[in-house]
DNA sequence: AACCAGGCGCATG
DNA sequence: CATGCGCATGGT
């Protein structure tokens, strides 16, 4: 090991590698990263810098493995935040565990996925873009055609025969057209969505920061839901995995609803009242609640 | 081969 | 405020 190129982190109590990568993967074929044995390949940027990164566990640390780009100190401070904050790490867990563990239909959660973590997208403009090819199609769809609008439009580091890809920047997307997203097999709306949301971002009328600054969950969900192609759905999910927002449940979400139907929880959609009490059950823990119901459904 | 997919916006009652 | 409808097209 290249101790010059490689970077430790200590993992918390309550964190499963594995379970993570399951999410990652899931047989599902997303370009933003790769996964190969226990190990996750991704590609970034830093500032005008591309930069690869092999993630694997070392012991009681995650190793980061710079694979290509500079290995500088400033690098590394920069990728042991993402880290930590791609999958959580600062995050004690404990609480949603004995929460859990009160509840009979539930409870096997804490065994049967201990460790899983609530993984992030760090950037808003892809979680959102992610939302809107993903709304109302099933997902091997919505990742074969994430992958057309990044091979097309994001910035690629090759690296050992392979093309690995990052999301496209607002800039670039601002420039395309509803005719060549068409072409990718984007409806007329999203297509129009997409565009919008672009544009959006590269005149800073919409930003990671702007949301952030704002003063509570409420007023982060109707700034995001005033833009077109945003409704409560995408803005819940993008706090839930952009901002960790513990209030961001996906409601409708046809994923949740099935877990929530398979766990006994409700008999069909329309019992939104029984959906709210239980979620006011795990007050804090909402979005937690909703990626380890999520994770409990099987792929295939 | 019909029915469903990690919804959304807009038009009505 | 709640309900209904069209969207687009791949998967199963």
């Amino acid at each position: 090991m290249d101790t010059d190129r490689s970077i430790l982190i200590p993992t918390p109590a309550l964190f499963n590698f594995e379970e993570c990568l399951w999410f990652l993967n899931r047989n599902y074929d997303d370009c933003l990263h790769e996964i190969e044995e226990n190990s996750l390949i991704k590609a970034l940027k830093i500032g005008v810098g591309l930069i690869l990164i092999k993630v694997s566990v070392a012991g009681s640390f995650l190793e980061i493995e710079i694979l290509s780009g500079e290995a500088n100190a400033e690098n590394k401070a920069f990728l042991v935040a993402y880290v930590t904050e791609w999958f959580d790490l600062e995050r004690n867990i404990q609480p949603f565990y004995d929460l859990l563990k009160t509840d009979g239909r539930l409870a096997y959660m804490t065994e049967k996925y201990k460790g899983f973590r609530l993984i992030g997208i760090a950037n808003l403009f892809e979680a959102i873009c992610w939302c809107i090819i993903g709304q109302q199609i099933n997902l091997a769809f919505a990742y074969k055609i994430k992958r057309r609008l990044v091979e097309q439009f994001g910035e690629k580091i090759d690296f050992d025969g392979k093309s690995h890809f990052i999301f496209p920047a607002p800039e670039v997307l601002a420039q395309t057209s509803v005719e060549v997203l068409r072409g990718m097999q984007f409806s007329d709306k999203k297509a129009q969505y997409v565009i919008g949301i672009a544009n959006a971002f590269v005149d800073g009328s919409l930003s990671k920061e702007k949301l952030q600054a704002l003063p509570d969950f409420a007023a982060r969900k109707k700034a995001l839901t005033s833009f077109k192609g945003i409704g409560a759905w995408t803005a819940n999910y993008a706090l839930m995995k952009t901002l960790k927002e513990p209030e961001g449940i996906p409601h409708g979400d046809v994923g949740l609803l099935n877990a929530l139907s398979a766990h006994d929880i409700i008999r069909d959609r329309s019992e939104t009242d029984k959906i709210d009490a239980f979620f006011n059950q795990y007050k804090g823990w909402e979005s937690y609640l909703v990626f380890y119901l999520w994770r409990s459904l099987a792929v295939k």
